[in-house]
DNA sequence: GTGAAAGCGCTAACAC
DNA sequence: GTGTTAGCGCTTTCAC
């Protein structure tokens, strides 16, 4: 914000015409002469004149500007999405202003108190693994303010999400782990309450009954820390007395800490231990051995919050919340047994 | 940006006091009845009064919101740098818009028009590979608008940089495999105009010299194509007459390519052809063999370049440009001989 | 200690 | 086709 900005009425004074002749000019009304939209224009070019969107926000109540929250920016899956919702939105004419959760619930409020200040036209979140009570943000939907999940999502709000199968990709992954012999599969989740973690175990559960095996309750471990619960969680199941042929992990950064933890302790991959993560972080294929996982379409995923946010704010009266499901894929690596 | 947020004016109006006052309440102003300060913060809590930033902004002339622009968000470096920037700024205030150019020149000019336009305070960019005129960056600071480049900076702008020590890490490693017994080293780097891959480039040189060995052109490889163009480079390398007995990359994506092209070859890893890589991604841990790197500290970047950012702003009298280099460090792992 | 009034840069009736 | 005017929500003189 400074100064040496030329506004609408340096211009309007230059050419001895009305401001609102420019204001109309430079965003060509229809009802204004060729020979002045010309002449504005041509000024407007020549003392690089850049529209004050901040006036314009004042004015039309609109900052075309979309809040993003993530739990970390610095995670691949997190980024990639970011990417594809800059990418859209910029496209559209929106920015889009970043900030990251943490995995905190209070510094996700303080987030969204600074975006919802700064008047942004609405919010596209991907809930902190704290989050379970979502009052503040039904606080925002009864301000009316647009909101779109995605990834981290809440059954508690009526409103559009976008989220990937999870429960399709982890029946997929746990059904092929039981197709090459494992009988004995764990899963490593987050905390309780997040909903792609349950989504995951849920789908692990049900493959394991369509193939009428027995759901051991020492065999679903959650971990309250998404960053290194993992390898605490792997020791424990291996000095259960029957320890498990297979884990599958909510995550890729869980399951490259599990095989660290396998490897440490002499255990063969796949053979003793087959193993599957879900994401496909790049990290993944390259890993010794490379990891079987559950691809998700992250810029993908960006792109369709963003494309349904934009559609909800561009024409609210034919809204009605929406979820999309994007599709999840098996990527067979060398964490598992090939099938017979 | 909505109608149903409560405003100052809706205070006063409940309050019976006039609008001013209120204001003033609002950012504790020393000349105001603790009282009547009392009771409108009360009942701004009550209504959930959020201060309209958008007004605010248009009124002091200052955003609070930095301008972001990177190559690349969906690259861990960059999100890493970002995630110090935006950890920074919310500690002291400041909201952060954010663009990618996609290595693309125009990108970066619009990525920039659209900042300008929402009057960011301020710019922090890390140049796109294919920026080398600087113009448009002329311009900006022509209309006083201050910049902090971190990363891909250039000699040409007057203005605040963060950089790490790119020609001292790659001066490291080159003579790191000198002294375990390499004797022909190639470099694999950027476009020409980058002025990281120059920095390396020149660090790559000096160890050389100073171990008395040659410089010899065909062992220095320009890619354009900082995705993929280290595929054909290391084809280029492996044809050559004389052999290199190691490479190093600009960057651990390149020196990741060129460990698969070697594999592919049958060359033996380090002994047959040692390599070093930079940045130290997460996947280089990793890879087999695991990557020997030189680190960058991309969060402490980031903050350095909020921290640079802020001061100038906030204290411009005294400002004057400043160069922070921040140390980068050999990682030492798989893809590297043993000192003797 | 508080209020009235002007104005940041823009848009949008409403006149003519 | 163009000008006049009011006002978006806030800060900031200048009075009293």
């Amino acid at each position: 914000m400074k100064n040496d900005q030329a506004t609408i009425r340096d211009l309007a004074l230059k050419l001895n015409i009305s401001i609102s002749t420019v204001s109309r000019a430079l965003r060509n009304a229809p009802d204004v002469n060729p020979d002045t939209k010309k002449a504005v224009l041509a000024l407007a070019e020549q003392l690089h004149y850049e529209p004050n969107r901040v006036a314009q926000s004042l004015r039309i109540r609109k900052t075309k500007t979309i809040g993003v929250v993530v739990p970390q920016i610095a995670m691949h899956f997190f980024s990639s999405v970011i990417s594809g919702i800059q990418e859209y939105a910029a496209q559209h004419g929106y920015s889009i202003m970043i900030c990251q959760s943490m995995e905190s619930l209070d510094t996700e409020k303080s987030n969204i108190h600074m975006l919802v200040s700064n008047r942004v036209d609405g919010l596209l979140i991907s809930l902190s693994s704290e989050t379970t009570n979502v009052e503040h943000l039904e606080h925002l939907l009864a301000k009316k303010i647009p909101i779109v999940l995605f990834d981290r999502v809440t059954d508690a709000l009526p409103v559009s999400k976008v989220v990937v199968a999870d429960h399709d990709g982890a029946f997929k992954a746990v059904d092929y782990l039981i197709r090459t012999g494992c009988r004995r599969i764990a899963y490593i989740g987050g905390p309780e309450g997040l909903s792609i973690s349950n989504q995951r175990m849920q789908g692990y559960r049900d493959a394991l009954q369509k193939h009428n095996l027995p759901i051991l309750p020492d065999y679903t471990i959650h971990c309250a820390d998404l960053q290194n619960g993992s390898t605490e969680a792997t020791q424990r199941l291996l000095n259960l007395p029957e320890r498990p042929d297979a884990i599958f992990c909510m995550n890729d950064p869980m399951a490259i800490l599990a095989i660290q933890v396998l490897r440490e302790r002499g255990v063969r991959i796949p053979d003793d231990i087959s193993l599957i993560g879900f994401t496909n972080e790049p990290v993944s294929r390259f890993i010794e051995p490379a990891l079987t996982t559950v691809a998700q379409p992250a810029y993908t995923m960006g792109q369709a919050a963003a494309r349904l946010f934009i559609g909800q704010v561009e024409d609210p009266d034919t809204f009605t919340p929406r979820l999309e499901v994007l599709p999840t894929e098996l990527i067979v690596r060398g964490t598992t047994r090939r099938l017979k």
